[in-house]
DNA sequence: CATCTCATGTGAACAATGTCAACATAGGAG
DNA sequence: CTCCTATGTTGACATTGTTCACATGAGATG
């Protein structure tokens, strides 16, 4: 009895216990059978739908990338227009949506661009995250508000810089505070007219 | 007999032993015990020397960070003179050394800034990497090869990106090629007259 | 030299963990 | 109704970090 997990919602409870535990405690400290304990399920059923705890691992990773992605989402969103002052927005929002999910969500960004979600390969061109990056820095180039010349490998530049704030932060090597001075250094190097 | 450790130099064996380890199979996959077997001492021998198993690898984590500063204070005695050609020099030859330890040591460079070292609080004016990044970007403000108006904060820009491009190589998120790149793209950046 | 002491290493034990193989069972397909 | 497959359980195993009671050797102290 009790209602079993038969239906085929293990996988997914298991998932969402996972990301709650990782949230908590870090991805370094959950443990599949506590996992399993507080779903009221036997250790070993884990084994049914994936292969490996890092394979469960890995599917919270993905969560990790979804929420980051819908941040950055929400950005686009909230400046919708085509305009060089959104175009401007929408390049400063991205990187700050960047680095809010690395503060909010240290451990699940620890996870989601951590060693054991790496292995997959996931080319970047793939994932949302970079090309709402590649677009943004379109937009600008459009406008012509980008620096001359810089725009080639401009992408890889930002991601990267902004990537290693976010983990600077993660770290704790640096404040939250500085958030704001680095978003102001990136723009300076990046924008023409950046001082308003 | 077996000339035992008893002259105190457990620790450093430990440590030394720990940082093979590392070097091979990631510090995720190191084990006390196997540490113990290889050096022929008991398990619990380690407790005399670290609280922790993670106590030993911030050890290690250490010499992590002082492989890369030699690597950088290599470059820096690469190019002495004091001159506007010496200054670029320095600036894109302290990145590629960032670079290149993170892609030759790379479990090494995970552990490093990995979350078990971070708790450290080592701020990072303390350390060597980041002073001489900061003495570089300074003797090229003197020189007068900065862009205008961008000296401020980009000591944490710079020092961002490039460890955002290093934990990039490292989760195998961009290829080693790209190196070049991004040296060249965070040249044009920050430095007049780039465009040699 | 004899002895005390402390730093260092040992041994056995414990709880927790990931993982696996053999087994149960439920629920739909035929 | 019967059988099969997907799903969950039981019990076990090896490995790990960690601790505690104990040995022991070297160097200081008398």
């Amino acid at each position: 009895m009790s209602r079993s997990y038969h239906h085929g919602a293990l996988a997914e409870a298991m998932v969402d216990q996972a990301l709650a535990d990782v949230r908590v405690h870090g991805a370094d400290h959950v443990s599949l059978r506590s996992i399993a304990q507080t779903l009221e399920v036997s250790p070993s059923s884990a084994y049914n739908h994936f292969a490996d705890k890092d394979d469960l691992l890995r599917a919270v990773g993905a969560c990790g990338l979804a929420a980051l992605d819908e941040r950055m989402a929400r950005v686009l969103a909230a400046h919708p227009t085509d305009s060089p002052d959104a175009a401007r927005a929408r390049f400063s929002g991205l990187g700050r949506a960047y680095l809010a999910f690395a503060i909010d969500e240290t451990h699940l960004f620890q996870l989601t661009f951590g060693p054991i979600c790496a292995v997959k390969e996931m080319a970047p061109e793939d994932t949302g995250p970079y090309n709402k990056l590649t677009t943004a820095l379109d937009d600008l180039d459009r406008w012509q508000l980008l620096k001359p010349g810089i725009r080639s490998d401009l992408d890889l530049m930002v991601w990267a810089s902004t990537h290693g704030m976010a983990t600077l932060l993660v770290e704790g090597a640096v404040p939250p505070e500085s958030v704001d001075a680095f978003i102001d250094s990136m723009t300076r190097l990046v924008i023409i007219d950046s001082d308003l």
